[in-house]
DNA sequence: AACGTTTTCAACCGCCGCCTG
DNA sequence: ACAGGCGGCGGTTGAAAACGT
């Protein structure tokens, strides 16, 4: 259609921050008025502003029911739930929240929020676990799939809509998996016969592009030492995400669940604790690794509250049945 | 205290869809 | 059916504030 843009016809228009005397001489018209035709009122205002601009201030800032101040731990919820349902229509997610306008629904997610899923691993955009890894790609994919059903044959929106919010335990194992997938991958390179090491004992973050080579000289754990971290690794995510888990919703608000983690791609899969009081640091190393240690630790993990667990048995039953140590 | 860097958020830009003539 | 006007929306920008060194 090739239509202008409405203030182009006047290039005196002012443009930039509103002064306090332009906010009260919109606020005084629109309630002597109201907001009829946008295009009328800047000069009905007496405004040296196009009506665009003047809606905006309206709409986003000068509204009288404009609830401001910090988003409760429900409204970001309520916000990441919208999102994986209605994805970037923040004036549709914005009717949903009431006080909140769209444009700092938006600026929220883009600061805030989307920082958070990527540091849990997840993609802001298809809020299903990040797989750019992608040495690991169709493992996660496989994963996904696994645990989203095949969203190609359902016809129903709504229905794909909760199937896309994946329940957020179900993505932390995945990343957890991925996460450990990509330990034992780097070390199979360095011939590393202790590829969980460093996951183990903290030395090794996720973060890392390049993960951090394992000393060779560190004797290993421990079967209850091994334990201990995957149990801490469970209540890290359990306790995080999964509490009263209603399939499909993001239950624990993000704020409290990955924000002090340092790794800005994935959850970290340690104790918070570092310290020497740790009791996965502090426990003596005697014995070398079982590599079946590891995988009773994880059939525990995976068998508590997976429905069937069948797509991670068929997991444990593959890497289980390579010949141990750990040869890929 | 000064400076550089990062984060936040108000505001703008341009496109889209609805409505009207 | 079509063109133009308008409001609304989402992406982007840049100044200000906050933070780190």
């Amino acid at each position: 259609m090739g239509r202008s843009p409405c203030c182009a016809e006047d290039a005196n228009v002012k443009k930039g921050p509103w002064t306090p005397e332009e906010d009260q001489k919109l606020v005084d018209c629109i309630n002597k008025h109201g907001h009829g035709s946008w295009r009328a009122l800047p000069k009905l205002a007496g405004l040296n502003r196009c009506g665009k601009s003047c809606r905006l201030r309206w709409t986003n800032y000068l509204r009288p029911d404009i609830k401001r101040g910090k988003f409760t731990e429900e409204e970001e919820r309520v916000i990441v739930n919208l999102h994986a349902v209605l994805g970037n229509k923040w004036s549709k997610i914005a009717t949903h929240l009431p006080g909140r306008t769209d444009n700092e629904i938006k600026n929220y997610w883009n600061t805030q929020i989307r920082k958070k899923l990527l540091n849990m691993g997840i993609d802001p955009h298809t809020h299903k676990p990040r797989t750019d890894l992608n040495h690991l790609l169709n493992l996660s994919q496989l994963l996904c799939a696994s645990q989203l059903g095949n969203l190609n044959l359902m016809n129903n929106p709504w229905e794909t809509a909760f199937k896309l919010q994946v329940d957020a335990a179900q993505v932390a194992k995945t990343q957890l998996l991925q996460n450990l997938l990509k330990i034992i991958s780097t070390n199979i390179g360095s011939q590393n016969p202790y590829p969980f090491e460093g996951l183990l004992n903290g030395t090794t973050t996720l973060s890392d592009k390049e993960l951090a080579p394992i000393p060779q000289n560190i004797t290993n754990n421990a079967g209850a030492t091994e334990f201990q971290a995957m149990e801490n690794s469970c209540t890290y995510f359990e306790g995080g995400l999964n509490n009263e888990s209603k399939p499909g919703i993001y239950n624990q608000s993000l704020s409290n669940s990955f924000e002090q983690t340092e790794n800005p791609v994935l959850p970290e899969l340690v104790s918070e604790s570092h310290d020497h009081t740790s009791p996965i640091n502090h426990m003596e190393k005697t014995d070398t690794t079982t590599d079946s240690t590891i995988y009773e630790a994880w059939e525990k993990l995976i068998m508590e509250d997976d429905d069937d667990g069948s797509c991670w048995k068929e997991f444990l039953d593959l890497t289980s049945s390579s010949s141990s140590p750990i040869s890929w």
